[in-house]
DNA sequence: GCCCAGGAGTGTG
DNA sequence: CACACTCATGGG
């Protein structure tokens, strides 16, 4: 089905090419081709409404998309409140259609425990393998993301051939630990909760309590901090220290929407890294 | 070939 | 709580 969603301000390839997902990629035509659920996508943009192609699948097409890229978030209100940052202020029209996007809680989790020391096309390569390895047919050579229940009978090997490395160990531990109840539980804890819960689990330590709990959560307030994000903080804000204190400072920086400036910040940093391009400085 | 990546676990001071 | 060390591997 093909349909029209009001959705501005919207830039997708910041939304979904800057590695806060690894399921979507531009296709030769300029279009966004990925999957949500169980479900292709392709998504393109045309003045303020997002054109949408889905294939059929359980839920509500537009219900999807419309969660998935947040399309509910009141961007004004948002970077208004962000905006009382000098920094953030600066730049924040070249980042303004940026989204953050709500994932499947399960798929996140996994996605960032891989996502560990690794880069963002390697993290797109290992998740499209256990996909195609482990998760359902659903169109020509594209699968769905396994669920806990196809993933507790991996074995090691099988998911190294994956290209896991040592994150083999750790997949298969939380998929033993973890089941759509388990899932439903952390649901309703707070952020500070939910985090501490999920770093009980094998592999997640802050960083990717911290994307998970953004990402697939929707803790609009989290604020992951990898080595981007370290040099942003110094960059720009003299900032230093250990992840615990970094975390507070930001929070006390970026208040409930710190996710959305974390996102800004990523951006930013890894523009100026590849091509000198800057936007907060 | 070299460097680095959306880090975590473990052990120590 | 903060730091040092180890792990392990493919992409640019």
């Amino acid at each position: 089905m093909r349909f029209r969603l009001e959705a501005s301000p919207l830039d997708l390839g910041q939304t979904l090419g800057c590695g806060q997902t690894f399921r979507w990629s531009q296709l030769p035509d300029g279009r966004w081709g990925g999957v949500i659920g169980v479900r292709t996508i392709e998504l393109k943009s045309d003045g303020d409404s997002l054109l949408v192609r889905a294939a059929p699948g359980g839920t509500d097409a537009r219900d999807a998309v419309i969660e998935y890229l947040r399309l509910r978030d009141d961007m004004t209100t948002i970077q208004s409140a962000l905006g009382s940052d000098r920094r953030l202020a600066r730049g924040l029209t070249r980042v303004r259609g940026l989204r953050l996007v709500k994932m499947d809680e399960w798929e996140s989790l996994i996605s960032f425990v891989l996502a560990t020391y690794a880069n963002i096309p390697r993290i797109s390569k290992m998740i499209a393998a256990i996909a195609s390895e482990f998760g359902r047919g659903i169109a020509d050579g594209v699968y769905s993301f396994p669920g806990p229940e196809e993933l507790r009978d991996a074995r090691p090997d099988e998911l190294r051939a994956c290209g896991l490395g040592y994150r083999a160990e750790y997949v298969r531990s939380i998929a033993r630990e973890v089941d759509m109840a388990a899932i439903g539980r952390l649901k309703r804890l707070g952020y500070e909760d939910l985090r501490e819960e999920l770093k009980e689990l094998d592999g997640v330590g802050d960083k990717v309590a911290d994307c998970v709990s953004l990402f697939g959560f929707g803790r609009l307030e989290a604020f992951p901090i990898d080595v981007w994000i370290e040099r942003a903080l110094r960059r720009l804000y003299g900032l230093e220290g250990s992840y615990a204190r970094l975390r507070r400072d930001a929070t006390g920086l970026f208040g409930e929407y710190a996710g959305y400036a974390q996102e800004y910040l990523y951006l930013n940093e890894r523009s100026l890294a590849a091509d000198g391009s800057c936007m907060f400085s």
